[in-house]
DNA sequence: CCTATCAAATATTTCGATCTATAATTTACT
DNA sequence: AGTAAATTATAGATCGAAATATTTGATAGG
């Protein structure tokens, strides 16, 4: 692990080798889960559709294999990890643990000015729309962004820049879980009032509460994904070919 | 992270990639502590130590860099981590809110054959000498990988491959702190009787007895690397040179 | 004497080609 | 036909050299 984490060098591939400026598209890719179509990922495929030569694509692939959002396997290359219930149960279980903790140990050490970060990424998570007008079948971006920013700062406080690589990990993964499944009409949710009840009881120091609301919201999250899944869904969504094209 | 881990593999280097063959070698040497020299890592070192060329070596590098052994700046290559009282402390910190939630995980959901592995394991750790005769300044291989495997054996009932591979990442990170400072004369510490309380109060079922037992051993642990590196040592040690000879 | 600028040297990163292992297909044999 | 061995095709891994970026060292100017 990474680090435990992602983004070792600030997030813009603006002035970065060519292996970082793909591993970050590719890794966007992967969390938007527009890939997935088969399990296979072929070098030659990513080297023609981002432009680089092996070497550089090679090196991007190994990083997201070790941060566990690709696997590998020795002289038979990479292939995207494979998704299922049971996983997404475990992964859910697992950041629930992991949450719990830095959130508790963020309230306890909180600052003032932790504090007003909170409240800025609520706002801003509050301000952006989840679905953009034009493409009401996939979330926005923006409010992605958003969002991932705002769980961040919920724990930023926690002391141990470990966990905090960890829980990021985890909600990569989630991600990836929640963007594959969540193709398609938005479910009735009222995301924005879970968000606010998350924080107000963060910032009033009220810690249980802060918690209880945090995993339910994961837990809820983590429902709807399976009930999705269950419901069968087409897998096989975005790009990515995995052998030539049959004949 | 790794897969939130790290030996995706295997742990051989056997038919592997000459690419794992590095990253297995090189990651030994980083837990063993045997570098640290200086802090950048050149490729063309690492390339005429282990024999590779310079493709896998940077293949090797960048995986041991998503797990955090290794740090990376575009452009400027690699180099050791550095260490600190500081990072070790936070470090032990994290660490003990990890394992001691796997810990009562494990303990919950234990089985016959869990139990029966947690025996062997400590059995085979009381074994072992964690000195040998021939070189009594530094710790026995053997020991170090059946000390691992106790650790490691403890949580594995946890029911999350994620939280097992953080926690390892953990430990190897602790593991490199410990065996820099350790070089040296043994302490007169009984880790074996540590290690068995551990163990006991587990196989009973006594989950704050044995998640207290475990996390006073990470601290005592911790707490005696702290020390050494307040007494000063040379944090310079192992092989890796860094320039060119001076002139 | 200190600082800024330019040039040489050193490292890192990347490409293109080659080599090797695996997967697919055909052929041979029972 | 059915299976096993051999062959061909495909993809992955590695090497060696060329292209870039950075660090070092020297020099001129304030």
């Amino acid at each position: 692990m990474t680090n435990g984490n992602a983004d070792p060098d600030g997030g813009k591939s603006a002035k970065g080798t060519l292996a970082s400026s793909v591993y970050h598209q590719l890794r966007e890719d992967l969390l938007r889960g527009a890939l997935e179509a088969e399990s296979k990922l072929r070098v030659e495929w990513v080297v023609s559709r981002y432009g680089a030569g092996a070497s550089p694509v090679r090196e991007a692939l190994n990083r997201l294999a070790a941060e566990g959002l690709l696997g590998r396997h020795d002289q038979r290359g990479f292939f995207l990890m494979p998704v299922s219930a049971a996983e997404l149960e475990e992964l859910t279980r697992t950041r629930c643990w992991l949450e719990e903790r830095a959130l508790r140990e963020s309230i306890a050490h909180r600052t003032a000015e932790w504090e007003e970060q909170l409240v800025l990424a609520l706002h801003r998570l509050a301000r952006a729309e989840r679905r953009l007008p034009d493409d009401p079948a996939t979330n926005n971006p923006e409010w992605e962004k958003l969002h991932r920013a705002f769980h961040r700062t919920l724990i930023a406080a926690c002391g141990s820049h470990w966990l905090i690589g960890f829980c990021d990990q985890l909600s990569d993964q989630a991600s990836r879980y929640r963007l594959i499944s969540q193709r398609g009409p938005g479910s009735g949710r009222d995301d924005l009032a879970e968000h606010r009840t998350i924080a107000e009881r963060t910032l009033d120091g009220d810690a249980d509460g802060a918690v209880e609301a945090l995993l339910s919201h994961y837990r809820l999250t983590a429902a709807m994904c399976i009930e999705r899944f269950n419901q069968g869904y087409d897998p096989h969504a975005g790009a990515g070919k995995t052998t030539r094209g049959r004949k």
